[in-house]
DNA sequence: GCCGTTTTCGGCCCGACTGTTTTCAGTCG
């Protein structure tokens, strides 16, 4: 997995090429071979092996000599050079908004500002304003850009910008110029975090909304504001960023402002081929300035000759291309799900017993429910023993043969412990109908043994699922070190299915991964690790990672109804002896 | 630095807001 390491080093070089005022368009290609690059499928040591990295869309000769050079030596001579060429400090002043490369390359140039200290320093002793096109306005806006990168313009999970949008936009639809208000941005797309929570508003009256948007209780400082777009900082620091459009424009508005940027790009640089030209406002013909196309998002693509893409696709990762070939996949949807594994209950670390956990399934429409609490060295989750779990098992059978329609599986998060000894006994796991492991402690062992204990567990004929396979927590625990491209080729060997854990927190497999592991036919599975009945919605945010990941409907094992899931189980089990 | 049913050279998305501007550059998304 050398690629992460890659599209990171050509992210780097993008940041000084663009502070060196080098050609811009030197710039984007090298933004875009990591971008291409952080979402590759394949090895790209097998990709240069066989003289393919030029099929990498974004990579040519030039790139794929450099990607060459740092597969066999660790590094690019030539980009180590440009990184030598900046003072790493500087590049830090581009994190302060309103500075870009200009800015700070006169800030450098002029005033040695070299961090961003140094640059709070000079702004509080006004030795900024009295460089000629700067003046005091400048200068504070500098020194209220520090306070917001000192906060930390943290990223919100999606667990927490969900709600903050759905605030925002229930007030913005109570008001009667409102026509319609929905979210866009990465919000739209389901990206794991999300910078600025951006909103789109149709109306008729942008004046009247964007003062409302700027004067409202949630709204704590104004970024900027004007006749048709604002940005405002909540009192919690998130960024609130809404756009008003008149509804003849809605589709175009909405289109343009879901993004992504690249997929944008793409988009308006084949508008340009076909004599079109996109904005926010429409589709327009360029020679005649007429539009052919603004009030609904599917008539935009309809008129690049395309079909609507799905939101979480809308990356310029392969799915124009899909597109235009007519071969777009059919994304799952939460509608297909009969099921949700991987539910903990009072019986270890859960807040609800075996009959409100079964009682909410029922509800949310669901033909089942797997009941996974914790196995018995897990001591501080109160992990079950063998005894406790029999005991569990015992009432499920209860509540199945009472149950019309409705089951329970009768399951358990069990531990992988070192060497990848399960903490049950198969003689116990093979009465299971359901088996997730999961790795929850050792994290600090190295790639080779911590891949080797998770192997060693999908191995194990009755190990269902690979729960949360990297074991990390968004914003409080790196991803353990694991030689995923090697866990993926076992579970595809073993029958094994990795989990995509729809916890804000974790969303582990992520969407990259998730999709790596569909390329190698690798069956995934959607659950929620719910400890409490509300954390059963978040099987949206799980579904939004395997649409990110380009997941149909048959590649997600919560798909299949009770019989077929039991089926596929009982196949592996029966493979392996 | 990439890329090609306009092209192997000459293009490369588009517009809003801000500040310092009397016509536009810088920044952002």
């Amino acid at each position: 997995m050398k690629e992460q390491a890659l599209a990171t080093l050509f992210d780097q070089i993008a940041d000084i090429l663009e502070f060196r005022q080098e050609n811009l368009f030197r710039v984007r290609a090298y933004r875009r071979a990591a971008e291409s690059l952080a979402s590759l499928t394949e090895d790209i040591e097998r990709l240069d092996q066989e003289g393919r990295l030029r099929e990498i869309p974004g990579i040519g000769q030039e790139l794929a000599n450099k990607i060459h050079e740092y597969l066999q030596k660790g590094s690019v001579r030539e980009l180590d050079e440009v990184k030598r060429s900046v003072p790493a400090g500087v590049m830090a002043l581009l994190e302060v908004p309103g500075v870009g490369p200009k800015t700070a390359k006169v800030l450098h140039e002029r005033l040695r500002i070299g961090s961003i200290d140094q640059l709070e320093r000079a702004a509080r002793a006004h030795k900024i304003c009295h460089l000629s096109g700067f003046q005091e306005t400048k200068e504070q806006n500098i020194l209220k850009g520090i306070s917001i990168v000192r906060k930390g313009r943290e990223r919100m999970h999606l667990g927490l910008a969900f709600p903050l949008a759905r605030t925002v936009l229930d007030m913005l639809r109570d008001m009667p110029e409102v026509l319609r208000a929905e979210p866009a941005g990465s919000l739209r797309r389901m990206r794991e975090t999300v910078g600025d929570l951006d909103l789109l508003v149709s109306t008729r009256k942008p004046a009247k909304v964007m003062q409302a948007f700027t004067k409202a209780k949630y709204c704590a400082r104004v970024l900027a504001s004007g006749q048709t777009k604002s940005s405002i900082l909540t009192h919690e620091g998130y960024q609130l960023d809404l756009r008003a459009v008149a509804p003849d424009s809605f589709g175009a508005a909405w289109q343009y402002f879901t993004g992504s940027k690249e997929h944008n790009v793409r988009l308006r640089e084949m508008a340009g081929r076909k004599g079109l030209k996109i904005n926010e406002y429409g589709v327009f013909r360029l020679s005649t300035g007429k539009r052919v196309a603004g009030r609904e998002e599917a008539d935009v693509y309809k008129a690049m000759g395309l079909p609507w893409i799905p939101p979480e696709i809308r990356e310029d990762h392969g799915e124009i291309e899909a597109a235009l070939e007519r071969r777009l996949p059919k994304l799952v949807d939460e509608k297909d799900l009969r099921g949700d594994f991987h539910i903990h209950t009072n019986w270890s670390d859960g807040n609800n017993t075996l009959d409100q956990v079964a009682e909410a399934g029922r509800k949310r429409g669901y033909q089942y429910l797997a009941i996974c609490d914790h196995s018995q060295s897990l001591k501080v989750a109160n992990g079950l023993s063998p005894a406790r779990l029999k005991q569990q098992m015992a009432l499920i059978r209860a509540f199945n043969a009472r149950s019309k329609g409705f089951q329970l599986l009768m399951g358990a998060e069990v531990d992988i412990l070192n060497r990848g000894v399960m903490d049950f006994p198969d003689e116990l796991l093979k009465q299971l109908d359901f088996v997730v492991g999961s790795i929850h402690t050792g994290f600090t062992q190295d790639e080779a043994t911590l891949t080797n204990r998770m192997i060693k567990a999908m191995e194990n004929p009755y190990v269902t699922l690979i729960a949360h396979p990297t074991g990390r927590l968004m914003g409080q625990r790196d991803p353990y070190p694991l030689n995923l491209d090697a866990v993926l080729d076992a579970a595809k060997r073993t029958g094994t299915a990795m989990e995509i854990n729809a916890y804000p927190k974790r969303l582990d497999l992520n969407d990259a991964s998730a999709r790596r592991a569909k390329e190698r036919g690798v069956r995934l599975a959607v659950s929620t690790d719910t400890h409490s009945l509300d954390q059963l919605d978040h099987i949206s945010i799980g579904v939004g990672v395997a649409r990110r990941a380009w997941v149909e409907r048959s590649e997600l094992l919560n798909c299949l109804a009770r019989d077929q899931l039991l089926a596929w189980i009982k196949q592996k089990r029966a493979h392996a002896h």
